[in-house]
RNA sequence: GGGCCUGUAGCUCAGGUGGUUAGAGCGCACGCCUGAUAAGCGUGAGGUCACUAGUUCAACUCUAGUCAGGCCCA
């Protein structure tokens, strides 16, 4: 017979993740968890694609997690769960690493070098840290596959994005147009606002007063604050709140107007002169300040604007409708010039002398000089604000109008937000709140880029009739001329086709490249090649839309957003069911980490240090996915400690009394009905466990569910059950009772081991397969292609669980107690008094007599009745109850029950009510209004929780003392045994001299002491050797000296 | 400036359709157990539930506002 193997809690976790590993590669269990759920119904899953040219964090931990314990709670529910792994190749971040591995400053260095060695070179280097990731990957037991993954820069995924774009196009979805736009003057390329959005950063910028001065009022100025000095070359007007109060102060001989709410920006004293409306001031003219522009049309007056706050600045806002999205649409509306001297890398022109090649950020200084020089400027101030830069280059982003092709998003944004309702956002607000209302104020998605490594945008345009076509497949790319061979659809071969267009013109590609957000956003059906292949896949439902997906919040309009609008548009259905969101991971003192402060956490080293599993269920279970989480090492250990050394320590001791017993696994189960009252407990506290943990999974509320499975294992199944069975275990004969003992623990460890499969994927396979490979019972070969157990009702016995809890409530006051009276637990106890007053409340206690009796070694309980008059009774309002009953009185009455009589209590409980006066009132009031609590016991030591009131008697006999005394002795005995390491099971001699009151009280005992340790003498005399103590035993003095007896 | 979230014990987090003793773990103090034993367990101290107003017989819980922090967007 196969025996357990005998875990210890010493166990080394990443060894054993290092094993299983291996088993689940040389069984291909990952594989047969997909092949033996076919036909079954499936669950899609849709796998957000990393970048791999940048190092793996804690933080794809965290949400790789999430993902890999979804799809195998999933599978364990029977559903069949392909997981195809994808890669982000696109894109700036890896032209960006390419550039800086070239030594690449400008956008021209590209076009020198070559596009298509550079692409080439784009193309490697897209897989830097690809083993890094598939280390990650395999060692914190993300089940992936990685084998077949989606690459985005393949010639099938480009083309399937090609179909796509093609729908778009072919519906007039696509245009060109021009727009505000941020644009990275590096990069030399548009962002889109999801883009924007990623690189937020604080900076201190220079933000500057000036002086414009009015036309018709010499010596008077509008004061004027900006944070881009280098705009005011730009400025062709002034834009004010037409309903604030603005004033004109005299301050040094000059007059200057502000509103009057920023007063507060003016230095050193000032007068005010008059108060007026902004509307006031509409139209007034003002000298400009630059002049390298000639202007056409009507220029540098007052208008107004709703944008025009007071929060900050002077309550003037200066107008540039090169540079601003507000300031374009004011110059729209009023028909203002347009003053754009910047060139694409972001520098001036050779129409501003003084600044030209210079970059604009750069030239602001110079341009402060200047404008104070000219006392043009009123004065400068530092100011720290949040400003947009690249997300990847971290230059500061300007914002420009620009040619550029867009997606007409908003024509179906109605539609999005109504699929949006359908989708269960984890949490929620995310969904109705984040993404709701990006939703509503839904812009055009600007769709193109001025890049070299990315999808083709796969537009033609005839030079001479402006026809556009659109090719949606590489057979239709085909149609044209000059396509090289191998096929590459990248640039700059798929630039080398032509077509000749219906007029008789080249048609020509236009040279942009496509957001890498839709790349990424098309996966749900690229990555299958739709339409071109598996057609079937997706329009059959089985791959679109996916059931779950899970990314961080960050993807909130980035992914999230990019498979929602490609979805809506070309299915008609959302793209996803339920989504999971998770938030940032920041060090333990709060802080984000970044490599700069050094702080981040580098998870190869946690997962060496504690294991994979630790690591996870840490993750998981310190704080929901959805909140920033704080990751502090200590919390790992602690898991491993508390949760995993519990199990595993339960796990161990049933395997090492299930060898000793050489239990036979195949007998048939005692029936559950003829089990202890305390395994039908456990039985029905697990039952309760898979209840709980299975409505969390189904609401992806994760955290609850681990926690719930610790709590289950540490507080009920070790603490409880298995500490108060453990002499079942160790009795010698096996019988029923044994038998069920074992049958009920072996039934708690394989359930918990299953439901925890899910978040700590190792570990419960190395047990359930320890355990299974003996039993036989559960024939799967890894715990990840067993079935999860479903709740079973009947089995759950909420009346027993009540119980259970009450005695464990009544040890908990009589620990108490005994602290209080400074009695040990070794020291018995004659009794315990309990008033129960129904005769149903006193059975309930009696059926847990034993446990309860044991656990706090006392003799015995006896049961007194409230109407002894032993008890005094107190009753309190339950204001639930006559909260509604009496209203505006409530109070009164409360304070009236708190003074009620012993009788008047009595009354109430014989008669079901009784009639309270007060002064001029009188109210009738029930039972149910009312708490009663014991307060107290005459003369006894008492402790009360809620209803339940415990008393101890303290009192000491000879015998207890005696009893006390010898359970003292027989500790410090074994003690001594262990010093002096000395065997289990080896026999002692024990020699003693003591105070004559305590051998006389030692004798009674000598029985019991000897067994205990089993000593084959226990004799009076002198004490000698080299195991010999000294001690202090109730007021008396023994020596003890021990030896081991010879063997044989 | 807007949206969403958060603010409960020294720390990390629970909780509550509003009901008068607000919970756990860690840490701390004290102690216990010992045939799961370089583990485990208990008891205790520790909280004006961020602040202010309102609704209510009753607010930590609901409403509004303020303050602080986070994320996202301008």
């Amino acid at each position: 017979m196969r025996a357990f193997k005998e875990l210890t809690e010493r166990i080394s976790y990443p060894a054993v993740e290092q094993e299983i590993l291996a088993y689940w590669k040389e069984h291909r269990i990952f594989e047969q968890s997909i092949t033996s759920r076919e036909g079954k119904p499936g669950f899609t899953f849709y796998e957000g694609p990393p970048t791999a040219n940048g190092r793996p964090g804690i933080h794809h931990v965290m949400s790789r997690t999430l993902k890999d314990l979804a799809c195998r709670y999933q599978t364990m529910r029977g559903k069949q769960v392909h997981r195809k792994a994808g890669w982000d190749t696109h894109g700036l971040p890896v032209e960006i690493e390419v550039e800086k591995e070239l030594g690449f400053k400008h956008k021209e260095d590209i076009v020198r070098y070559g596009v298509a060695e550079f692409n080439k070179k784009c193309r490697e280097s897209v897989w830097k840290y690809k083993a890094d990731w598939e280390r990650m990957t395999e060692q914190m037991g993300y089940w992936v596959d990685l084998t077949r993954p989606y690459v985005t820069f393949e010639n099938e995924y480009i083309e399937s994005i090609w179909w796509s774009l093609k729908r778009f196009h072919d519906e007039g979805m696509i245009y060109k147009g021009h727009k505000i736009q941020p644009y990275c003057p590096r990069c030399e390329t548009p962002l889109s606002s999801h883009e924007v959005s990623l690189g937020y950063q604080d900076v201190k910028d220079q933000s500057v007063y000036v002086r414009m001065r009015l036309k018709d009022e010499p010596d008077t100025s509008f004061l004027v604050w900006t944070t881009t000095p280098w705009t005011l070359i730009s400025n062709v007007a002034l834009a004010v709140a037409a309903d604030v109060t603005y004033v004109k102060v005299e301050q040094n001989g000059e007059k200057l107007i502000l509103a009057e709410p920023r007063l507060s920006v003016l230095e050193g004293e000032y007068t005010v002169l008059e108060k007026f409306p902004g509307s006031a001031l509409v139209g007034r003219e003002y000298h400009r300040i630059y002049n390298f522009h000639p202007v056409t049309a009507k220029a540098f007056y007052v208008v107004t604007a709703t944008f025009v706050t007071t929060e900050d600045g002077t309550g003037i806002v200066h107008m540039a409708p090169a540079y601003g999205e507000d300031d374009n649409q004011v110059g729209k509306k009023y028909g203002l010039p347009t003053i754009h001297p910047v060139n694409r890398s972001g520098a001036f022109g050779p129409d501003v002398p003084p600044f030209a090649g210079k970059f604009v950020r750069d030239a602001d200084m110079d341009i402060i000089r200047e404008l104070k020089e000219r006392k043009v400027l009123y004065k400068k101030e530092a100011i720290t604000h949040s400003y947009p830069h690249c997300w990847r280059c971290r230059t500061p982003l300007l914002y420009y109008a620009r040619e550029s092709w867009y997606i007409s998003t908003t024509k179906y944004a109605e539609k999005m937000i109504a699929l949006n309702k359908t989708i269960n956002w984890y949490p929620p607000e995310v969904g109705e709140g984040r993404f709701g209302n990006w939703l509503e104020e839904n812009k055009d998605w600007a769709l193109s880029r001025d890049r070299f490594w990315g999808t083709p945008l796969p537009i033609w345009v005839c030079p001479s009739c402006k026809k556009q076509k659109c090719v949606g497949s590489v057979a239709e790319l085909r149609e044209g001329t000059g396509l090289a061979e191998p096929l590459d659809l990248h640039k700059p071969f798929v630039d080398a086709v032509t077509f000749t267009c219906t007029c008789g013109g080249t048609m020509t590609r236009t040279p942009e490249l496509i957001d890498v957000w839709f790349d990424s956003g098309a996966m749900s059906f690229a990555q299958w090649h739709y339409p071109f292949e598996n057609k079937e896949l997706i329009e059959s439902g089985e791959q679109y839309p996916a059931d779950f997906i899970c990314e961080g919040v960050d993807q909130t309009r980035g992914w999230f957003y990019s498979l929602h609008a490609i979805g809506t548009f070309l299915f008609g259905k959302p793209a996803y069911k339920n989504l999971l969101v998770n938030d940032l991971i920041l060090d333990k003192d709060g802080q984000k980490m970044s490599k700069s402060k050094g702080n981040t956490v580098n998870p190869f080293d946690v997962m060496a240090k504690y294991g994979a599993d630790a690591t996870r269920w840490y993750l998981v279970t310190n704080s929901p996915p959805w909140r920033p989480t704080m990751f502090d090492e200590e919390g790992v250990l602690e898991v491993q400690r508390k949760f995993f050394g519990t199990l595993v320590n339960t796990y161990a001791f049933f395997a090492m009394y299930a060898n000793i017993d050489k239990v036979d696994w195949k007998a048939a189960a005692v029936p559950v009905a003829e089990r202890q009252e305390i395994d039908r407990w456990i039985l029905s506290e697990l039952q309760s466990l898979i209840g709980r943990y299975t409505g969390y999974m189904a609401v992806y509320d994760v955290t609850k569910a681990a926690r719930s499975i610790s709590e289950f294992t540490i507080d009920q199944l070790s603490n409880w059950y298995v500490r108060r069975n453990r002499r079942r275990f160790w009795k010698s004969e096996m019988g029923a009772d044994k038998r069920a003992a074992y049958q009920t623990l072996y039934e708690c460890l394989d359930t918990v081991v299953k439901l925890m499969a899910p978040f700590a994927p190792f570990l419960a396979d190395e047990i359930y397969r320890n355990l299974n490979s003996v039993t036989g019972l559960d024939p799967a070969a890894s715990v990840h292609l067993s079935f999860m157990p479903d709740a079973d009702a009947s089995r759950i016995d909420a009346a027993l669980e009540e119980r259970m809890e009450r005695a464990q409530k009544i040890v908990v006051l009589v620990r108490a107690m005994r602290m209080k009276a400074n009695l040990k637990v070794r020291q018995p106890l004659r009794r315990i008094i309990l008033p129960i007053a129904d005769e149903a409340g006193r059975g309930d206690v009696r059926r847990m007599q034993d446990i309860i009796l044991d656990e706090i070694n006392v003799k015995e309980i006896e049961y007194v009745h409230d109407a002894s008059g032993i008890v005094r009774k107190k009753a309190k309002a339950n204001f639930k109850a006559i909260g509604p009953k009496f209203g505006k009185s409530v109070q009164q009455v409360a304070a009236r029950i708190k003074d009620m009589t012993g009788a008047e209590i009595a009354t109430m409980e014989q008669n079901g009510s009784v009639q309270l006066a007060s002064g001029e009132q009188t109210w009738t009031v029930a039972v149910d209004d009312v708490e009663i609590m014991r307060e107290d016991i005459q003369g006894w030591l008492v402790e009360t929780d809620g209803g339940l009131m415990v008393a101890l008697d303290t009192t000491l006999d000879d015998a207890l003392v005696a009893e006390g005394a010898a359970r003292e002795l027989v500790n410090r005995i074994q003690n001594m045994r262990k010093d002096a390491g000395f065997e289990i099971t080896d026999r002692i001699a024990i020699v003693y001299a003591a105070d004559a009151a305590l051998a006389e009280r030692l004798a009674t005992q000598e029985r019991y002491i000897v067994t205990e340790t089993l000593a084959e003498s226990w004799t009076a005399g002198s004490p000698a050797g080299e195991h010999t103590e000294t001690l202090e035993l109730n007021g008396g003095s023994i020596s003890i000296a021990i030896t081991r007896m010879k063997r044989g």
